[in-house]
DNA sequence: TGACAAGGTTAACGCCGTTATGTAGGGTCG
DNA sequence: CGACCCTACATAACGGCGTTAACCTTGTCA
C-alpha cells in the first residue's frame, strides 16, 4: 500500500524511512518466527498425528511457552489449519506435476489418480487432516500465500474435461464427473489409511484396476448412453 | 456352561442351588449396570460424536463417578470399541435387509449400496468411528453377543457372487470385487460426511449415478475382458 | 465371626486448551 | 531526557480430560 519505504522518494524524511524500514524489520521477524512454530508443528505432525501436536509440545520444540503460540495462531485450531494447508500445497503440486507429464486423456487420468493415491500412502496423517477429520478446512478460506485447496480438485477436473473432449467420457458436467472421480480414489486412499482390509502395499495396484474400471464405465456411457 | 441352576437337578443340595441363582443374578446385575452405561455412551455419541462422550458426562449421565467405568470396562477405548460394535450390528442387518429384498444382482446391487450410503448419511457419527477414525475396530475381536463387524462386508461380497453368477461382473475374486465396490460407496459415503463439496442432501442420488457406472464398468469387463 | 471380594467412592497425577495477569524492553513522542 | 505504550514473551491458574491409588461399604461364605 505504503511505498515509503523506497530510499529515493521525494517528499518522505528520514525518519519515515527509519521507521518505515523498522517496521518491516519487526514485520519479517515475526512472519520468520510464525513460520518457526509452523515447522516444528508440521514436524511434529507428519511424525505422529494429531495426537502428538499439542500447544505445549509445540512450544516447547521451539523453546517457547506454550501460550506464546497465541501469539501467532489465533488457537490450536488454527495452527492445525495452517498445517493442513501446507498439506494442500504439496498435495496440489503433486497432482498437478501428475497432470503436467502430458499425454492422452486416459493416460492423464491414471497418473493423477495414482498420485492422489501415492500421496494419502507416503503422508496419512496429512491426508487424514486434510480430508477426513477436519474436511472443513477444504473452504475454510486461505490466509494469503497458500495454495487454494480446491486447486487440488481443479486439476481432477481439468483431466475430465480432457476426458469429455477426447469423447472417452460422457458429456456431463465436468464438476460432477470430476466429483465421482473424487469418490473414487478417495474412497481407495481412505480405506488403505484408515481399515485393516486394504493394505496400503496393495493400495497402488489396486487402484489402477479401479480407475481403470471406471475408465471402462465413462467410456461406456459415452459410447452407448446412460 | 453350568445348568446347575435347573430346579430339578439331582445331586444338588438346596444351598447349592441358592448359591447359583445368587451368583447368576449378580451375573445379570452386572450386565444390566454395563448395558446402562453403554447405552448412555451411545445416546451421547449419535448426538454429538467423541467431543461429547468422556468418561465424566458418560458417567455423569447414569449417576456414577467416573471411576466407575473402569469396573465396567477396559478404558475409554474399550467403552467406544462398544460403541462401534453396537454401529456394526445395526448397519450389517441394514445392508442385510437389502439384500433380502431380492431381484436380480443389479437390483440388489443397487439397493444395497444405497442402504450403505443411507446408513452413514444418518449415522454420521457411527460411521465415523468404524469406518474413518478407529477402522481399527473392525478386526478387533468382538466380545461375545456382537456381530462380527466383517459381516457387513459379507453382503457385499454375495451381492457381488450374485452378479458373477449372471455374467454381469467379471469372473475374478469376489474379496477383491467387494472391496472395489466397498471403495465405491465409502468413497460417497465419506466426501458426503467430511467434506462440503459432497452435500449430504445429493449424496444418495449421487450415489445412484456412481453405482449405475460401476455396474456399466463391470459389464463392459465381463462382455469385452480387461 | 471374621476374612474376603465386589462395587462403589474421593483424591490425586499429569496432561490438555485457554485466559488472565505480569514484565522486560524497545519505539514514540512531549 | 523522561513518560508512555506497545510488542513479545513469561507465569499462574481454571476447568476438563483419562487414569491410578487408596479407601469405604456391603453382602458372601468358610
Amino acid at each position: 500500500m505504503d511505498d515509503s519505504t523506497g530510499p529515493d522518494d521525494a517528499g518522505t524524511t528520514l525518519d519515515e524511512r527509519v521507521r518505515a524500514e523498522s517496521a518491516a524489520r519487526r514485520e519479517r521477524e515475526r512472519s520468520r518466527t510464525k513460520q518457526t512454530i509452523l515447522a516444528a508443528a508440521i514436524e511434529l505432525f507428519r511424525e505422529a498425528g494429531l495426537e502428538r501436536v499439542s500447544l505445549r509440545q509445540v512450544a516447547a520444540a521451539v523453546g517457547y511457552s506454550a501460550t506464546t503460540i497465541y501469539n501467532y495462531f489465533d488457537d490450536k485450531d488454527d495452527l492445525l489449519h495452517h498445517v493442513a494447508l501446507d498439506g494442500f500445497t504439496e498435495f496440489g503440486e503433486r497432482l498437478q506435476a501428475a497432470y503436467d507429464e502430458g499425454g492422452d486423456a486416459a493416460a492423464r487420468f491414471r497418473r493423477v489418480t495414482r498420485a492422489y493415491v501415492a500421496y494419502a500412502l507416503e503422508h496419512p496423517f496429512h491426508y487424514r487432516l486434510m480430508f477426513m477429520d477436519r474436511g472443513e478446512f477444504l473452504e475454510r478460506s486461505a490466509p494469503e500465500g497458500y495454495a487454494r485447496p480446491i486447486d487440488s480438485f481443479d486439476v481432477l477436473q481439468r483431466v475430465i474435461r480432457d476426458a469429455i473432449a477426447e469423447g472417452i467420457c460422457p458429456d456431463r458436467e465436468p464438476e460432477a464427473l470430476a466429483m465421482h472421480a473424487w469418490c473414487e480414489v478417495h474412497g481407495v486412499a481412505s480405506l488403505a489409511i484408515a481399515t485393516p482390509y486394504l493394505p496400503p502395499d496393495a493400495a497402488l495396484d489396486f487402484q489402477d484396476v479401479v480407475g481403470e474400471t471406471l475408465l471402462r464405465g465413462f467410456a461406456s456411457i459415452a459410447r452407448d448412453g446412460a
